[in-house]
DNA sequence: TTTAATCTTTATGAAATATTTAATAATTGT
DNA sequence: ACAATTATTAAATATTTCATAAAGATTAAA
C-alpha cells in the first residue's frame, strides 16, 4: 500500500523488515547506507523511508537533513530507527525533521502499527463517509449500507470489513492486512473469525460481491 | 491532560474549541493574534498549539517558524487550523514545521481525536504492560489482574476501563474521557454503557476499588 | 432550616446484539 | 488422494441497549 525504503546497514535486520513490511503488502525497496539512500531516493521516490541513525560514513541524521532540505524530497515521511537507550538521537532525529522513531530491538508489530499511523498523515483527506460503488454504497455516519434502493445496517465489525474491501474493489485484501485494519494491531483474534465474518456479510449483501483467493484473502467484485 | 494553546482572531472559534478541548480535560489558553501567541507560549510552554493560518499581521507560518526555530519551544506540537480550500497553507503549514492540520469548519469530534493522536507522540513511553499499586496489578499482555495473588482474565472493554482508571489512581476521569479513552472518538456509545462495565468491573475486583463522582465520573481508589 | 417534591444522574437486571471460538465439513490446489 | 485452506454451524463470550429502580441534587414551600 506504500513504497518503503530501509536504510540499516545490518544485513539480518533489513531482511527482518522487508519481510514483515512485504506481509503487510507494502512495496519494499532496501539499501545499507546512507550514501545508496540518498541514490534510491533520486532513483524512485518513496512514501516513507525507516532510517537506522547508527550507520558508518554518513549517519541517519544527516541523511534526514539533507532530505529536508530538499524540496523535491521534504515531504517523504521518515522513521529512525534507533538504539534502545540512544536518547540522544532520538531527539536530534525528530529535531532534523524525522516524524517517529522506534526503538530496537524492534517489534515488528509496534513497526507496523507506527508505520500505519505515519501513512495516515498521508492520506488524511482520502477517508470518506461515504463510499459509491456502481452497486453498494456505504454509510460511515450510521454504519449503513444501501444496495438496489434497500437500506440496512450492518453491526460495525462486519461493516469494517465491508468498508475496506469496498475501498478499493477488485484488490485482493491479504488476510493479514484485513485483521490490521478492521481489528488492529495489537489485538489478536483467532483466523476463523475473518470468516465468520465474510460469510455473515456474504449472507447481507449477497455472496457473489466477495470472492475468495485461497491462500490470500478475499475481494470485492466490482 | 494536557497544555494547549489556541492562536486565532475570530472569538467564537475560540470560545468553541476551548470549551470542547476542556471538557476532554485539557487546560486551554486562547489568544487572538501572532504577537499574543509568543508571549503567551513564553510565560508558559504549552504541549500544543493550535495555529490559525490566516491571521492580520503576522500569520501562523510565520509564528510556526519563529517557534520551531528556538531551541528552547521547537518542541511544541503545533497543529494548524486552515480554511477549507486553503491547500496550499496546509503544504507551506507543514513544511513549516507544523505536526498536522485540520481544515475549517472544526468539528470537535475530529479535532479531538487529531490532537490526541498528537499528544501521543509526546508520551511514546509513558505506555506500561504492567500497572501496578498497592492493592492490583493488570497485566496488559494478556488481559489479566491480579489481586491478592489471585489471578483472573477480564474482556477487552473491561480491561481497558481498569486499565484507564488504574493508570491514575484517585484521579478522577470524566465520562467523556472515559468514552474517548476506551471507546475511542469515532465510535458512539449509549451513556448506560459506561455504567453497566463500571458494574462488571465491581462485581469482579470489589465494588469499593471504583467510586462514583456524580456529574463527573469515575476513579480508581488507591 | 428542614421537608418534601422534583429533576437529574447513576445502578441494576434482563434481554437483545455482536463477536469470537471451536468443531466439523467442504473445497481447492498439488 | 493428500494436504492445506476456507466454509459452515452451533455454542460460548462479550458488548450494548433498554426499562426500571435507586440515589443524589436542587428547588420551593412550610
Amino acid at each position: 500500500m506504500a513504497s518503503i525504503l530501509i536504510v540499516d546497514d545490518d544485513e539480518d535486520i533489513r531482511e527482518l523488515l522487508k519481510y514483515n513490511l512485504e506481509r503487510h503488502n507494502h512495496s519494499v525497496r532496501a539499501v545499507e547506507n546512507g550514501l545508496r539512500c540518498l541514490e534510491a531516493v533520486a532513483s524512485e521516490k518513496p512514501d516513507l523511508i525507516l532510517l537506522d541513525v547508527m550507520m558508518p560514513e554518513m549517519d541517519g541524521i544527516e541523511v534526514c537533513e539533507q532530505l529536508k532540505a530538499n524540496e523535491a524530497y521534504n515531504s517523504i515521511l521518515i522513521c529512525f530507527l534507533t538504539a534502545r537507550n540512544e536518547d540522544y538521537s532520538q531527539i536530534a532525529g525528530l529535531e532534523a525533521g524525522g516524524d517517529d522513531y522506534v526503538s530496537k530491538p524492534i517489534k515488528p508489530k509496534v513497526l507496523i502499527s507506527r508505520i500505519n499511523a505515519l501513512l495516515r498523515r498521508l492520506d488524511l483527506n482520502k477517508s470518506q463517509d461515504i463510499i459509491d460503488t456502481c452497486t453498494v454504497r456505504i454509510n460511515r455516519e450510521n454504519y449503513t449500507v444501501e444496495k438496489n434502493g434497500d437500506t440496512f445496517h450492518l453491526p460495525r465489525k462486519e461493516f469494517e470489513l465491508l468498508a475496506l474491501l469496498i475501498s478499493q474493489p477488485n484488490f485482493v485484501f491479504k488476510r493479514i492486512v484485513i485483521l490490521e485494519k478492521v481489528w488492529g494491531t495489537d489485538i489478536v483474534v483467532g483466523d476463523r473469525t475473518i470468516d465468520v465474518h465474510i460469510r455473515k456479510l456474504r449472507e447481507k449483501i449477497g455472496s457473489h460481491y466477495i470472492t475468495t483467493i485461497k491462500g490470500i484473502g478475499y475481494k470485492f467484485n466490482n
